[in-house]
DNA sequence: CGCATCTCAGAATTACTGACATGG
DNA sequence: CCCATGTCAGTAGTTCTGAGATGC
């Protein structure tokens, strides 16, 4: 941790508030913001994507579940929660709803019976496709105003910094 | 928790939905985590982030208040509440926190007595640095992987498409 | 009267923890 | 006996809605 200081904020009080420093020098106001705007902006892309998916019946959770046992296969429920991110309590209720919809099914695991294999449906291959589109649609209008090579460098820059964050722990 | 077959999918039936273009196009699923991506970096930051203030007795929002009334100067509760993207019913908590910690003061407004002018006192500035550090720090360590220039870079994209949801309400 | 401001109460969603029963 | 798995219950924090009191 470091960086930062300078600062003398000191009385607020009486505006002298906002001083453009003729971006010579960031107001250190900005740096902090990267926390926020990361925050904001994310608060906006779920809020969105959470909208999307509620106007189909469904909830990121579903999305994200259904994607994970797509790339890696049937799967028991402690490694899907692992995968998808998941609490293992929570994802219980979203396997109840995904079976209830008929997109995957729960069975016993005869080789370990504390386990239930979760394989997805041909209908839920197919859900998964929708939930595909509901949110590509709302990736294009959050990104908008950026040219295609942008939203590549965002996607990169976003991926190794989670990749970094993931085995921080 | 390991190798789990490697996906034939089975029911993948007729989406044609995945299907490595061997990266001339990227798989419509990475598209789609893009919003997932988001998500889980800002979880992940967020939680840093709230990690962080907590240790120092603090929440999000009294950064965000309090970066709000240093940027802009004294402001009525309804005017904070906007600048500082808080539910102005929220904000009454945040406020009265941050008044007992003797961080902000909150008198009537002589010129519309329904008012509160809210101004931060010399140790609300002071305390204002600080958040400010501890966010820095946070934010140093969630973008340990990017170059100066990638953070930046990150910066700037967040900033444009953040500027973009705004007016699109 | 209609409208703005502050306050409180509470719903709804989400992230997270803990405990318990069963089985390996 | 210890550990893993699935399930349930409950906490905490956040976001958002609504209604009431007061003043413009």
């Amino acid at each position: 941790m470091l960086g930062f200081m300078q600062a003398d904020h000191e009385a607020r009080t009486d505006s002298a508030a906002l001083r453009f420093d003729r971006g010579a020098e960031t107001p250190e106001r900005l740096k902090a913001q990267l926390s926020r705007l990361m925050g904001l902006t994310a608060a906006q892309t779920q809020r969105a994507a959470g909208d999307a998916l509620r106007a189909v019946g469904a909830h990121k959770d579903h999305f994200v579940v259904l994607a994970a046992l797509a790339e890696f296969g049937p799967a028991s429920q402690s490694a899907l929660a692992a995968r998808a991110h998941v609490y293992k309590s929570d994802l219980v209720a979203v396997l109840n709803e995904l079976a209830d919809g008929g997109w995957i099914r729960r069975a016993p695991d005869p080789s370990d019976k504390r386990r239930n294999v979760i394989t997805v449906t041909a209908a839920g291959s197919r859900r998964l496709a929708e939930l595909d589109a509901v949110l590509a649609g709302v990736n294009d209008h959050v990104m908008t105003p950026l040219t295609p090579g942008e939203r590549t460098q965002l996607f990169a820059l976003l991926t190794r910094i989670n990749a970094h964050l993931a085995d921080q722990r």
